[in-house]
DNA sequence: CTAGGATCCTGTCAGC
DNA sequence: TGCTGACAGGATCCTA
């Protein structure tokens, strides 16, 4: 699914477009997505502005004017999608960003009076959710998330966070939205793969200063994804019409087992690490 | 605390 | 062609 850049993507293109809109009605395609009592729609969403679209670790938060706020999770297959006057798509890329809609993707329809905004999710494993947004900060899926790895600074927090995982692999460690946010199985890849670190490593394994290092890799990797536009429709569409791959932009590992490593020529091979596919070349990261 | 597996779903692809 | 199993950018829950 959409990571933190992709996420990040999406949350800036919903800001761009929604704020200052009215939702003048919702429509609940699949019941299980929209995670709370449907009459809520009702008092506190339907008639309301936005007031601005937010992101915390993979969340989107769409704050509105009744003081509420929608709890966004795209998990594996979610995108949003608008179509007005401008058409615009950004999250898990695929046909549904550009052939019409709705389509048998299309779980949730937010309803404005210049526009339709999709919510998409092949796999139905996303949901929206609903809170007063002045107790955000203490709900369960935001109260123990460790910090933002592109905002304010994370070191000490990160640091403090890792340790509490001493014989856990590194990878498992940095998917751990406790320990950093945003980062998943991508992203994961080609962190390790710009430290040199082997995805199996322990924790206690690593120095600090072997931590901080990955650390700033982390940091790199994220911002690499974010400039190459996360997965946007635009990306997704080649100038030729064919379909693209972002992941082609800024990728050194992930999806490429077979091919040469950039740095030093030898084959990348995939393994399982953390119950999850995972890419390395084998001579830049060797187990210690 | 940790590893591993199952789970929530739908779709695609490789191999037979 | 059809079938089967593995796998997919997330995260949680359970067992051992």
């Amino acid at each position: 699914m959409p990571e933190l850049p992709e996420v990040e993507t999406v949350r800036r293109g919903l800001d761009r477009i929604l704020v200052g809109k009215q939702i003048l009605s919702v429509d609940v395609l699949n019941d299980k997505t929209l995670q709370f009592a449907h009459t809520d729609l009702n008092t506190f969403v339907i008639g309301a502005k936005v007031v601005a679209v937010r992101r915390r670790a993979k969340m989107l938060i769409i704050d509105l004017d009744s003081d509420y706020s929608l709890l966004v999770h795209l998990k594996m297959t979610g995108q949003m999608v608008w179509r007005g006057a401008e058409s615009w798509a950004a999250g898990h890329p695929n046909d549904s960003m550009v052939g019409d809609l709705p389509d048998r993707t299309t779980r949730i329809i937010f309803n404005f009076d210049d526009g339709q905004l999709f919510f998409n999710d092949q796999r139905k494993f996303g949901w929206i959710r609903l809170y007063p947004t002045n107790t955000l900060s203490d709900t369960p899926e935001l109260a123990k998330l460790g910090p933002e790895p592109l905002t304010s600074d994370p070191t000490i927090s990160f640091l403090r966070r890792i340790r509490r995982h001493p014989r856990t692999s590194i990878k498992a460690a940095i998917l751990n939205q406790q320990v950093i946010v945003g980062v998943g199985n991508i992203y994961a890849d080609e962190s390790l793969w710009l430290a040199k670190v082997h995805p199996q490593t322990r924790v206690e394994g690593l120095s600090d200063d072997e931590l901080l290092h990955l650390l700033e890799c982390i940091q790199k990797s994220l911002q690499a994804g974010l400039n190459s536009g996360g997965s946007t429709m635009r990306n997704y569409v080649r100038v030729d019409g064919t379909r693209g791959n972002y992941l082609d932009k800024f990728a050194h590992v992930y999806g490429r087992e077979g091919e040469p490593c950039d740095r030093c020529g030898h084959e990348i091979i995939k393994i399982k690490v953390a119950g999850r596919g995972t890419h390395i070349c084998p001579n830049c990261q060797k187990l210690r």
